[in-house]
This record gives structure tokens, C-alpha cells and sequence, in this order.
DNA sequence: AGAGCTACAATACTTGTAGTTCTGTCCTTC
DNA sequence: GAAGGACAGAACTACAAGTATTGTAGCTCT
């Protein structure tokens, strides 16, 4: 057996939670993070929220900034899995380029958290981004490279900075979204991603 | 005679500057924000680096954040000028990505402006983000967009959006150094460019 | 074993205030 | 048109007093 050291694989370890607390309170963070920020957010607001005392939050946590990392760890996995998902039963490397382009950039989108720190605690997003922004984006590029190769088993081209470069895309047009492309609906980033995006491929062997 | 109304046009207007005083000024703005950042720098600090009286900048800028607003814009338009100059005796359109792609991310993260403010003000740097970054980015686009018509002349193809995932790409890894691509001399930047980014160019008709 | 509850020290965050600096304008002199 | 001085109002800094929050511990109950 093998120890697993991706950080695809340390992001998206199951996790214990034995009894359902851990996820009740979870919950309620998320929800309490998401409405009023992460700054006007007490643990005793959480407490509240999860019907749970708040000493009980603290021997599930640490402490309040572990407690806002597992949120966020949460988050991102089920980004994660939302994008493993959204390209499994894959076709051809164009259709996973495509579909991991699009289920990538409206699940980043609707992330509530994301979008509400961004927009109202600018000042702590530059933080989080540095800190977690390059292991998801590996992960994400570990999950969408494997897609790619499954797609086209005898193709060795460099199929993690195609699947690297696709995700940049994505961030850019989500930390700035004031450009010559808007990309509004499903549609128009289905459309820009097939038409664009998938010429990052190099034609099949 | 039309009027010009684009972005690029906008960006590159020519500037009177009548006497060199403002160019003083404005070198000595600069000079400060760069060492200081933005927060610390007095418009006396700015006066007196230009060896200036504080009410002469009054008469020529409006205010502190006005001074800030023609410092960038200045910059602003060196960027833009620098890109245009590397792309202006083109070969291939190829080429043209290729250049416009090394020089836009090498200058970039050579504006010491920039690197100051996202590293120690972040909290002012993604309001000026969403303020300038868009029209930033459609001018630099339609420089490089004009390049590449320049270079296929009767190619139809939408060279607008080719040059903005360009360029999307080196803003996301001016943000998120963290990720695989580490891209650190100007040989791994062009090498990733030339291997990757030309791709986005469909084969000439 | 683990949650709830209370209590508690230490720390961090508000509030109010006084003092200082900075901004932006005006006016006079050169 | 620039320098320089003078000035009111705004913004920032420092600091003290009060309040809220954090994180820990002990005890009870199941």
C-alpha cells in the first residue's frame, strides 16, 4: 500500500465525522460565514445557530481559524467532486475540456462563500487565495489532467498545463470579470470554451 | 476626422505635459508609492521629493487620488506602449502571441507599482483591480488583437478573445504564483507560450 | 465518552477623546 | 505661474476605559 501525497488525494480524503455534529456545525458556520463575513461572525453566533454549546465547537476545533479552514476544506471538496463528477463518464478530451471549463467556472461563481468574501472582505481574500489558491488549483489540475489522459490513453502531450491553463482562465474571469468577455450564461461559456478552448489540445495521435 | 472612443485610444492619448513639471511630479509620485506604498506617502513627502511646493501639485492635480489615478495611468500606458513596441515588427502570428505573452508577463511583474501595492497594500489593490483591470486589459487586447489581423490579413477569426485568454493567463499568474506552472525566466515563459498558447490560434486558412 | 453549562483569564475589538498630521484652498510675494 | 505662509476641516494616531470574544477548565448530566 501506498501512502498518498497529491494534494488531490490529502484534499479529498474522506473525512470521519462520525456523528453528524461535526456537519451540523459545519453548517451552521457556512451559513453564518456566507450572510455576515468572516469578521463580524463570533463562535457563539455558530454555537447559536448549530444548537450547540459553544464549548462543544471547541473540542470539535481548535480554535476559530481551523474552524473557518474546515469550512472552507469543505468547500472546496465538494468543488472538487463537483468537477471529478461533472467529467467522469468522459468522451472525448474536448467534451472533458469543455465540461470542466464550465462546471468549473458557475460552480466557482456560485460559491457563496467565495463571491461574499470577495466582495466584502476584500482584505482577507488576497490572504486565503494565497493560501489555499495553488493547492486547489493543483488539485482541480490533477482531476481534470487525469480526465484527459483517460480520454486519450496513448497521448503523452502535457496534459496538466492544458488542464492548469483552463483553470487560470476560470480564475481570472472570476477576480476580473470587467473584460472584453462576460460570459454570462451556461451557454456563452459552453460556447467559449469549445470554440477556444479545446484548441489548447493538441489534434489526437 | 472620427472620434477615437476606444479603450487603446483612451489609454494612449498623447499627454500634453507642457513643461516637465508635472513629469517631475509624477516621477516623484511614483518613486514614493514605490518604496512606500500608498497609504504612508503625504502629498509633502511628494512635493518635496520633486523639490516642488505642495500647492503646485494642487494646481496640477486635483487631489491625492487623482495624483495616484495619473501615476497609473502613466504607467498604464508604458505598459501598453512597451507590448505594442515588442509586437510591432511582426512575423508569424505566432509570433505575435508568443512576444505579446512574454513581454506583457515579464512587464508585469517587473511594474514595481504593482508588486508594492498587491503585496503590501492588498486591501487597495482589488478595488483598483476592479477599476482599472478591465480597460487595462481591452486595450493590451486590442493591441495584441491588432497584431494578429495585422499578421493574417485575411483570416476571419475571432482574434479579439485569443488575445484576452492570453492575457487572462499571465494575470493569473501574476495573482496565483502558487500553482504548477512556475514560469520563472523568460525562456520557461516563452517555451510555455509557444508549446501551450499558440494552440489558441487556429492553422491559417 | 461526550454535550451542556458556568466560570474565568487573556486577548481582541469598540468607544470616546485629545492631539497631531494631512488635505485642500486662499492669499501674498516674487 | 511658482513659492511660501496661513488656515479650516478632515483624517489619522494614541491612548484609556469599557465591552465582547476567545480559548480553557471544571462540574453536571446522560
Amino acid at each position: 500500500m501506498t501512502m498518498d501525497t497529491t494534494p488531490l488525494a490529502g484534499l479529498l480524503a474522506a473525512v470521519p465525522d462520525t456523528d453528524g455534529l461535526d456537519t451540523r456545525i459545519l453548517d451552521a458556520a457556512l451559513a453564518e460565514f456566507e450572510t455576515y463575513g468572516l469578521r463580524r461572525v463570533s463562535v457563539e453566533d455558530v454555537a447559536k445557530r448549530a444548537g450547540v454549546a459553544r464549548t462543544t465547537i471547541y473540542r470539535r476545533f481548535t480554535n476559530k481559524e481551523q474552524l473557518l479552514q474546515a469550512v472552507i476544506l469543505r468547500e472546496v471538496r465538494r468543488f472538487l467532486t463537483a468537477i471529478a463528477e461533472a467529467t467522469e463518464r468522459l468522451g472525448s478530451a474536448e467534451e472533458a475540456v469543455v465540461e470542466g471549463f464550465v462546471v468549473g467556472l458557475q460552480a466557482a461563481r456560485d460559491q457563496a462563500l467565495l463571491t461574499r468574501v470577495l466582495h466584502s472582505e476584500p482584505e482577507s481574500f488576497l490572504p486565503q487565495l494565497s493560501m489555499n489558491g495553488g493547492a486547489v488549483m493543483l488539485a482541480a489540475r490533477d482531476i481534470l489532467a487525469d480526465r484527459l489522459r483517460r480520454a486519450r490513453p496513448g497521448d503523452r502531450q502535457d496534459f496538466d498545463t492544458v488542464a492548469e491553463v483552463l483553470l487560470r482562465v476560470a480564475v481570472s474571469l472570476l477576480l476580473v470579470p470587467d473584460g472584453g468577455l462576460r460570459l454570462d450564461g451556461e451557454d456563452e461559456i459552453r460556447a467559449f470554451a469549445r470554440e477556444h478552448l479545446t484548441r489548447l489540445l493538441r489534434p489526437s495521435p
